[in-house]
Order: C-alpha cells, then structure tokens, then sequence
DNA sequence: CAAGGATAAGAACGACCGTTCTAAAAAAGC
DNA sequence: GCTTTTTTAGAACGGTCGTTCTTATCCTTG
C-alpha cells in the first residue's frame, strides 16, 4: 500500500468517526485536517472536493456496516437464527460506543434526505442493497419453514429498520438505557407473529 | 398583536420550513432574512442568538405537532378509535407536502442528539413528553378493553416511533410511495397483536 | 401632532468555509 | 543515487457565518 493510500485511509477512518457526530455538512475540512495534524490542501488533494470526501465516507461506512452486520451473520445456518445474528449485529452496531454519534446511517437518512447530489445518491442505493438484502434474510426463514408462508418479507424488513430507528432515537437523544431491551422485545414481537 | 410580535410569527413560519429542510443547523440566519426580505441585523434582534432561534423554531413545532396530531384525536373516543386518530394524524404529518423536508422532527432528532445545549434539552423534553402522551393513549385502550391487560404502553409507543422513523425514510431518502401503506401494516400488526 | 420607545437597516467584525495555486518535501522507480 | 512522480504544506481567494454597534425609521401612546 502506498504512502497515499495509507494517508487517505488515516483520514477517512477520522472522518468517519466526525461525520456521525457533526454530520456530513458539520465535518468540515479544516477540524479533520487539525484533528490529523495535517493541512487543510494536502487532506484537500486526496478527494478534490468536499462531496467526494463525503461519499468516500458513505462507502466506507456502508462497507464496515455490511462486514460487521451481514457478512458476519452467515456464520449462522439460513433463517431465524440467521436473521436473529443479523438483528444482535445491528444492535451492537448500533450502541457500539466507538462511534461517538450512533450509527453513522440514522445520521446520514436525515441529513441527506433532501440534498439532491451524488452523496445522497449513493445512500440511496446502499440503503436500497441493505433492505433487499434484510427481505432475503426474512425470505430464507420462509423456506427454511420458521416463518408462515405469505410474509411478506419486505414489509418485515421496513420494520426492522423503524425498530432501529427508534432504538437510536431512545439511546441517542432520550438517553434511556432500555432503548437495546425495547428494540429486543420489539424484534420478538415481530418474529413470533410470523412464526409459522 | 404588536407589530413585533407579527413579524416575528412570519420569520418563525419561515424558518420553521427552512429548518426541516436544511436542518437546525443549516437555517442560516441570511438566508432566512433573504427569503423575507429583511436585513440580518432586523431579523436577529428579534431572538438575540441563534440558538434562540432554533429553540423557537421547536417550540413552534411542538406546538403544531400537537395541534394537528394530539389535540385533534381528542375528538374520537378514548381507546383504540382515539390511537387510530392518533396514528393517522402522524402519518399525515409526516407526509405533509407543506413541510418541503418531512417531518422536522425526524431532521431535528438525528441533528440534535449530539449536540450539549439548550435546543437539545428542549428537543428531548417535548419528546418524553410526547412519548408519556403515546403511552397514556395506548393505557386508555387497554382500560376500554380494546388490548389485553398487561399490555406494555410504553413499549407500544416505542414501536409507533420507529413506525414512523421507517416510514419518513422509506418516503423521504427512498421516494417510495408505499412507505404510507407499509406504516399502516405495521400498525395494524402491533394493533392486532395487542388486541384482547 | 409630538414624544418616546419599539423595530428595522446598514456596515463592519473576526472566524471559518471550500477551493486554488505554487513550491517544497517525500517517496518510488530506474 | 538521481530523476520523476506522488504527496504535503503554505498562503491566499471570495464567500458566508453569527454577532455587534450605530443610525434611521416606524409604530404606539399620550
């Protein structure tokens, strides 16, 4: 790897911790470069724009995201169990308290969600990558015989991310520690009413 | 009403718009006084600080919230007609074409959880208010008999939080037209499951 | 209608933004 | 070890940010 490479990686690992905190308009060059001991031109050099910065960011969350979460859930044998690693990950990921603002996609969904431009388009599509994905998952444990046959599986996914979507809300901003447990019981709930 | 007092209203309307699209952060004092054609220094004097701004701005829109989505399903019968209104109004809300970023509250929520200060205070009180309102709906529903005895009230607004999460992004980042429909399935779900 | 206070405008502030340009330093290839 | 390329630093750019201060205008009240 050459010395670039490494630079550029230094960065973006910084810049991912900072992007969910400031949020993607709030990581500004300057603070990254400080932060780095770096100047602000030679950190500027490596992406040539702040948006392309921005999207780099996106791809390496939205590669972290899928190792941690899915990539690691295929240990587990197809179906529930499977899809139960799947929810436990993304909780873990979630809380995980190296990211300093939660998870780096609840910020991104909201901050970009209006902002026409590349960064926006990219989320898209990894978020559209991730919710087929889920319904697959959900898909297996119809053929594998654990759920009833007609789940939808889409609508099963849709409601795993708001169960997600609530835990980070209750963690983050209400500061409630049973924010992991609700979103726990909230998983059960949703699993046994499509047991099969 | 004094004429401060009107001028006022109309730059709370304003930017009550702006904030939901461009975030707490991204209402900028000058371009809200563009829109309005008013000079930064006239707009300012009426909040002092930003951050006064931005507390304003919330309040306005729990106030507005409240209106529109709690105080008017005061008018269906207490119980499960009463949470239904509840949930449609919420769904209405978020999807109100009139508010050019969604639901403020969902762009308010990522943005603000991280930030130490007085919006942020303000934000989590009016939604632990909010959530204590949710609960005390769903408790009402299980007194008419509606849903079982024993049901978890809190937990059932926890679920319609991330309903609702899940929708806004769904319809906002993804522009899919079914997010309305996929909210009101998981709806009836936790409805269902909860009946007695 | 006049006085006095509320409201608005205008110019300026230091700070930081993303970006550009030029040069120096470091690394890579021969 | 020298040359070429890659990588970094530094200064400067126009622009916008929140905020302050002074001045003018408008509204309200007597």
């Amino acid at each position: 790897m050459s010395k670039g490479e490494e630079t550029r990686e230094r960065i973006l690992d910084r810049a991912f911790l900072l992007a969910g905190r400031d949020g993607f308009d709030g990581l500004t060059i300057g603070a990254l470069a400080d932060e780095l001991k770096m100047s602000k031109s030679g950190l500027f050099a490596h992406f040539g724009s702040k948006e392309e910065l921005q999207v780099a960011v996106l791809d390496l969350a939205s590669s972290r995201f899928t190792e941690r979460v899915m990539i690691d859930a295929f240990k587990a044998p197809r179906g529930l169990p499977r899809l139960k690693r799947v929810f436990e990950n993304w909780v873990e990921w979630g809380l995980d308290a190296r990211m300093p603002g939660g998870c780096i996609f609840t910020q991104a969904h909201a901050e970009l969600d209006d902002v026409d431009g590349r960064p926006r388009e990219v989320l898209a599509e990894s978020e559209r990558v991730f919710q087929e994905a889920l319904a697959k998952t959900v898909k297996l444990a119809v053929d594998e015989g654990h759920f009833k046959k007609g789940t939808d599986c889409e609508q099963f996914a849709f409601e795993l991310e708001g169960i997600m979507k609530a835990m980070h809300m209750f963690s983050r901003l209400l500061r409630d520690r049973r924010a992991a447990d609700r979103a726990r019981t909230a998983f059960e709930r949703l699993v046994t009413s499509h047991r099969s």
